[in-house]
DNA sequence: TCCCAATTGCAATAGAATTGCAAGAAGCGT
DNA sequence: ACGCTTCTTGCAATTCTATTGCAATTGGGA
């Protein structure tokens, strides 16, 4: 997707105030160079070679996802996936996700679908800050 | 919701296939007067009166599921939650769901709040199978 | 009512995800 | 480059949701 040089990963993570530990750093370019999101397992397996705990995996997937690098997606399978964060622009303003229940990729849609459903809902039930669509992407 | 009657109840599970125990009676009951999706939790919960083991909670819920008496729906945050699908006309087809992130409590939306929405992202992007909000509930 | 298959209870299990704590590194200032 | 502070890691144990095996029990048709 993004295939970044180790120097810009390590300069993403400490940017977002994050230590450039080797296990991150691995982390990260692993995600930027997967086609679609990964499962803690698979992360794991795939960085096996350097002997990393699970446990540090699991806590840098949240780590990253807590500065907004990765995203976090359940495809309905009680498995959490990882996926990057493409910040190169948007991003910025709130906007409803879609989430493919079979390749697992999921894409932005314009902030305008849901706008009015949006308002209506938020004065009946509460303050939206996430909007999520699954179902089966056209490639699928 | 839908507050069927004992023996409509048990019709509804002969019906469908499975006997009608005191387990299945009372957890389609509960079903069937919930106002929102249920957890398995919140399910064993409420029939605690009957002591009903766990794993016979999960097996009637999913076994439930199976013959199209309930809709299973994972909302993000790994708990299965399960709901009445009525076969009684209205109020069977999926409809959004409202998680808040703070107490965990779900409600449920109307079909009517993303129908557009729904509609013109369908020709962009797939098949919407569900529709998720996150966001703080007005308790919160 | 009788009988067999469906169902239940109990305990054990699977597996994902999380936590506590001491040892080990990253990166700051000097 | 050095040392110090703080963040991270590894390991083991734990939590929590969900599932399964098996013997005992029960529903409901014959």
């Amino acid at each position: 997707m993004n295939d970044l040089s180790s120097t810009a990963i390590k300069d993403l993570l400490r940017q977002a105030g994050l230590r450039a530990t080797p296990a991150r750093v691995a982390t990260l370019t692993l995600m930027s160079q997967a086609s679609k999101p990964l499962s803690h397992a698979e992360v794991t397996a795939e960085l096996d070679g350097l002997a990393v705990d699970k446990a540090t995996v699991f806590r840098n997937l949240n780590d990253l996802v807590s500065v907004n690098l990765l995203r976090r997606a359940e495809l309905g399978d009680h498995v959490w996936r990882f996926e990057l964060v493409n910040s190169a622009g948007h991003e910025c303003s709130p906007h409803p996700h879609f989430l493919c229940i079979d390749c697992g990729t999921v894409s932005c849609m314009d902030e305008s679908y849901v706008k009015d459903a949006n308002l209506n809902f938020a004065e009946d039930v509460g303050t939206i800050t996430e909007i999520l669509f699954r179902g089966h992407c056209n490639e699928c």
